[in-house]
DNA sequence: ATTACAGTTTGAAACGATTCACGGCTGGAT
DNA sequence: ATCCAGCCGTGAATCGTTTCAAACTGTAAT
């Protein structure tokens, strides 16, 4: 069917050590002889193989990358950023989506496994569950996406949600807003939870304003619109002045809850602020007001994490950690 | 190191076939030994090394996607489809983007055969050179995404974008529009030529209607934002009165544009509609008209013509071919 | 008692690359 | 002449699985 080095070492007139030879150690192999080697693999259309290569060598060429939901724009361009990193190496990635389910990340881990993936950048669905401390034990390199494991022990890449949140809310305190809601997803998601604690700590200096907590099952536009819609129902009384949202894609789905009933006004009635800033955060209705997180920056810091981690067997363990950044746009105006 | 298939074979007492077996025909093994072979699995646990399997078997478990740009909501889409599909069938999803470049769109097909993956998903940056054809013939099945190769012979899942580009500018015809302006990609792109060729064909029944085209470097926000302000820049008499998008990102950027400087409204002085019907479209400061595609069911159709290829060894080629739908929203009302 | 047969299990060959101990060759030093 | 050191190149062993012809077992039919 294909051809191997065999082929290649008879038509080159050479052993297969040295076709192979050639094609690690190029330097370990005399030019002609390079040369000529060179000349029957273009000839043949020798393509490796990469199974007989990783059964031999050990290593393989491609790394697994596990994220809550790709199509969400922010795990998006995390897959982005690590498919370039990952490019430059010459590695591949593999990608799987979990949903927040831990079966479906655990069906998606072994057959990585089974792949021999070099490593796997994982955005655990539980952090606290000790399945990720065990994978991390079983020899299979791994790097926490977007989280860090409360023991420490495993490489991680991650944004301080806390202090995003944090900055959220200082935000909207600053323009005055005083009863705050915040909107997210189940709380067993990390990320929600940080959020909301950074939402917390903000308000711990004024006294007078108050936080309710609205609980969603999902992080999706849909989840947003029935929330925003619920909100607009209200008494003005009983409505809060201001939302945070735990990503943009549910501030977005508020934004349009709220647009239906066309009583409450953003940012007049209700300021409103998400988190991500994806791209169409500026692109809203109303401009988004939004946590940046340097998403692609992420992805290819996780990689290079994966790296590291591959070179030196063992070695320190690093922590990457980006700071979020406030975006402010029309919809926390005043 | 790890647990291989001899080592299950002597804690179970029996020979590696029949391990082997046990992972692949149960049904030829007495359920004792099935049982047996099992708990020896699990308690030496057992990962199967898929670079031996597929080295012997030759199959392997993997398929390759190469897509223009992940990031981009409608092919995060259709990996999302891919890879659900996928998943069901036990296989993995190597994630590629080419960038609309040949050069990288080769590296990762090249890197892909490496891997030997099962077969590849192209989205071809060029469907006339040689390369796509070439490939088709190298052995190695594939399937197009979103396009069609001219003479057949590939199987292939597409959208019909003529068919698109007439509604969108059908649409605006009977909003009462004249002048048209087409804002797309490089021509060099299948879907935005045959977008634009839809444009054309609708316009054929209205002589009096003109179509201008303005042709753009790449379909992002950011060179829609460009296209916007030179729009909105020029005087009443010399600007169109709608403007059909290639895509939704562009679509996006011109609103932002043409609201910079605030003098030109949408719709009122300018109706847009733009192209996939992403998420945003709803949301955006107009929500936008659009021409949706099934992104995910494009995903997952491919992943399905593939595994026909696989199964039936040049049995018939299938094209999907999926019809686009107009969605109405306020950037064309009047 | 012999043969037939289906159901199980075995064990060695094969997949295609990498690795490494070893040998041949060349040319300079002794 | 002899020896040594560097280079180059060789080819068998190896990785972990699948495959398949052959061997074995016990039961049924003759």
């Amino acid at each position: 069917m294909s051809v191997s080095v065999k082929d290649v070492a008879a038509a080159a007139a050479v052993s297969v050590g040295t076709v192979s030879n050639v094609l690690n150690r190029p330097d370990k192999v005399a030019p002609a002889t390079v040369a000529r080697v060179q000349a029957a693999i273009d000839r043949l259309g020798f393509v490796r193989n990469d199974a007989a290569r990783q059964l031999r060598a050990g290593r393989s060429r491609s790394i697994g990358l596990v994220v809550l939901d790709s199509a969400n724009p922010f795990f998006a361009e995390v897959a982005r950023g690590a498919e370039e990193r990952a490019a430059r190496e010459g590695m591949a990635v593999l990608l799987g989506n979990s949903d927040q389910t831990p079966s479906r990340e655990r069906a998606y881990l072994e057959l990585f496994r089974e792949q021999r993936v070099n490593g796997v950048l994982l955005t655990p669905t539980d952090l606290e569950d000790g399945a990720v401390r065990r994978l991390a034990e079983s020899g299979i390199p791994l790097v926490i996406v977007d989280g860090e494991l409360p023991g420490g022990g495993v490489p991680s890449v991650a944004v301080d949600d806390v202090q995003g949140g944090m900055l959220a809310v200082a935000h909207l305190l600053e323009q005055g807003r005083r009863r705050i809601a915040f909107i997210g997803g189940p709380r067993s998601i990390r990320q929600v939870a940080d959020r909301l604690e950074g939402a917390r700590r903000a308000l711990a200096g004024v006294p007078e304003a108050t936080l309710e907590v609205i609980e969603l099952d999902a992080l999706t536009v849909l989840q947003g619109r029935d929330a925003g819609e619920e909100i607009a129902r209200r008494s003005p009384a009983e409505r809060p002045d201001a939302v945070f949202c735990a990503n943009d894609l549910l501030a977005v789905g508020v934004l349009q809850g709220t647009a239906i009933l066309g009583e409450v006004r953003v940012p007049g009635d209700l300021a409103l602020i998400g988190y991500d800033d994806i791209d169409f955060a500026q692109s809203a209705v109303v401009p988004l007001s939004s946590v940046r997180q340097p998403a692609r920056a992420i992805g290819a810091a996780a990689v290079e994490l994966l790296l590291e981690a591959l070179d030196s067997e063992g070695a320190a363990i690093r922590h990457v950690r980006f700071q979020p950044e406030l975006v402010v746009r029309a919809s926390t105006g005043r």
